[in-house]
DNA sequence: AATTGTGAAACACTTCACAGCC
DNA sequence: GGCTGTGAAGTGTTTCACAATT
């Protein structure tokens, strides 16, 4: 126990939290690992080794207990309360991302909306406001968010990380095409939309690959 | 040569692209591993392995030609050509998708939409109609493309990426957060937003993990 | 002299196989 | 008997270290 948890592990732990949810969902009770890997498509060894990172939650003979299991996964993820996200950037992407958060009643959700471009400041994005840059860390410190969602151009994605991480944010999500720079408290995920459109390319039959 | 590259290999390429065509608008000629591991954060032994799956592109002592790399990895990724795009779903995050992928003026580029709301069809998105999803086979046909992407509500996802399938698609960019069955010959990509935020909040101080 | 290209070593993750427990 | 939990084996990826080359 106690040892680093891999990255791949914990984005299985989100997929067995939809699965286990819906079964709660359908008063199913119990579940073995052999279930869970037809549902998630993994397997089922790595079903068990993950959970196992974390602790010993099912019962030998039997299997898991669907609503505790869940449980267990969200306090494992920190979802067992609502967690607040602010989004910076107001564009296509992040007004697209603002209206998914806000319309899925998710544990994770958008509570906050920022934008330097005074045009957009004071309209809203399905009941939030789009503030002002200068407004984040008072937002930050008042909805108490962890986390924070980047989607403006990358020239300005670095400035914005910045901002972030003295603003008190521990774990960003940046769609921007930019490398970015944060301290060591500060965890950085990655979706940069090109690479995944332009890697794809490589997989069809219009290449030399 | 001629084994199997892994997808993170695939992954890395464009990134060191993007680092390339910067330097080549730069009128930079040359560039070592060492350089590229600097701009890209990738260390440098896994830059010159990531090459040289494809091959031996550089020059010893001297390092790469930043405009020969960058025509070769084109070349790998099948991305020396325009590469035409269906997206389907029109939704806020497909509409989004749709406006930046044809306002960068990038090699991969959406060329049609479609979306099952009759409400919707006929309409624009940056002057490319909405078209019903009807049409797919024929357009796919029209347009010789070989990607898609799917952005539409999960309970639909399956039925779409079969009709894709079936009409000649051979990968696809998969933002619905369901379990997706393809054919053998179907490269799948999923990006799952509910994932990335709920993996996110492992990263924050506030869970037990 | 400098930097690539690459076997070998190290590390990370997955799968196997079965002991342990209900 | 059936299913979990886990060491051991296997596989895949990264880093090391250096011979090959310009």
């Amino acid at each position: 126990m106690a040892r680093r948890i891999p990255e791949v592990v914990i984005k299985r732990l989100p997929v067995y939290l939809r699965v286990l949810n819906d079964l709660v969902r359908k008063d199913v009770e119990i579940i073995s690992s052999a279930e869970l890997a037809h549902h998630t498509g993994f397997s089922s060894e790595q079903i068990r080794k993950d959970l196992a990172y974390f602790g010993a939650f099912g019962t030998r003979g039997v299997g898991y207990n669907t609503r505790t299991l869940s449980e267990k996964i969200k306090g494992i993820l920190g979802l067992d309360r609502e967690v607040p996200v602010v989004l910076v950037g107001a564009g296509n992407l992040g007004t697209a991302l603002a209206r998914y958060s806000m319309n899925k009643h998710e544990d994770v959700r958008i509570v906050a909306v920022f934008d330097k471009d005074w045009d957009k400041i004071g309209k809203k994005i399905e009941d939030v406001e789009i503030r002002p840059m200068e407004d984040l860390e008072e937002v930050v410190k008042e909805t108490g968010a962890k986390m924070a969602i980047i989607a403006v151009p990358a020239v300005a994605a670095q400035e914005v990380a910045s901002k972030l991480e003295k603003a008190g944010i521990e774990a960003i999500l940046n769609f921007s095409p930019a490398k970015l720079s944060v301290g060591e408290g500060v965890y950085l995920q990655n979706i940069d939309l090109t690479i995944e459109l332009q890697s794809l390319a490589f997989y069809t039959s219009n290449n030399e690959g």
